[in-house]
DNA sequence: GCGATAGTTCGCCACCTAACGAACTATCCA
DNA sequence: TGGATAGTTCGTTAGGTGGCGAACTATCGC
């Protein structure tokens, strides 16, 4: 997918230059998430989210794996990771003492404290009402 | 200027996914360039050329020094230059075959054997009579 | 099989952005 | 001082992008 091209490149760094897309990203150093909890700690549409992960996905920045109707999305690994290893951690570094992440990291931690079966309940459930 | 928040991070971010923006950080790799020199290489406009490099300024990718009527650009020194090392370094490895790149840099040793002068000149010229 | 449901795709809208030329600013030189 | 000129700013236009809801796909449980 990605051969060292330019335009391969310039699909990275498009896929880095939105805030929920780094957001996502951050999200994921903590390992993988499905897409209900993704969407909990977003605050957006399950179609907004699946299509930011469809373009990370499309950059080579994460990865998925489909489980059932389920599709848990993680940081990519192998050689896919060695190559982006400065990238992410130049991320990872700059966002260290950001607010927003910080709020999200915590977040995250009541999100995957209840599983996501009972939280996909409670966004349907919500969606239904609105 | 930056000082880690996820809106400085974007800025640097936004600022990289643009084409003619990674082409002008790939150029000043061998150093200061002025505005009609990367004009030339890049084939753009002077407003155009003149915007993505208050872009790339804002973002703090590259620094400016002022000469009478010329504007001389180059990549940050100093600690701006240690905080995106890893950045540059990782665009500079994985753009280090790209074929549109490397004609860039053979085009700006044309550009620069010529003196900034001259070139002014004869883009003048070329401009005035379309 | 059939309803419920996790995720994706599609269509639409509002907003952003890259490009240009024209007008402007500021410097140099005659 | 006045004309030429390197670069910037402004206004406009065309194309790209993020957001949502609706419709669709595919899996699970009864």
């Amino acid at each position: 997918m990605s051969d060292g091209t330019l335009r391969d490149t310039l699909r990275i760094t498009k896929a880095l230059a939105d805030v929920q897309r780094v957001r996502i990203l951050m999200l994921l150093q903590g390992g993988e998430l499905c897409v209900c909890q993704i969407m909990e700690v977003l605050g957006l549409a399950p179609s907004t989210v699946s299509k930011h992960l469809a373009l990370l996905h499309a950059a080579g920045l994460v990865e998925v794996r489909k489980e059932g109707r389920w599709a848990y999305f993680q940081l990519p690994g192998g050689a896919a990771r060695a190559a982006l290893r400065p990238l992410l951690h130049w991320l990872q570094t700059t966002l260290a003492n950001d607010d927003a992440i910080a709020s999200d990291a915590q977040k995250l931690r009541k999100v995957v404290a209840c599983p996501p079966l009972k939280l996909a309940r409670q966004q349907r459930r919500r969606l239904g009402k609105t």
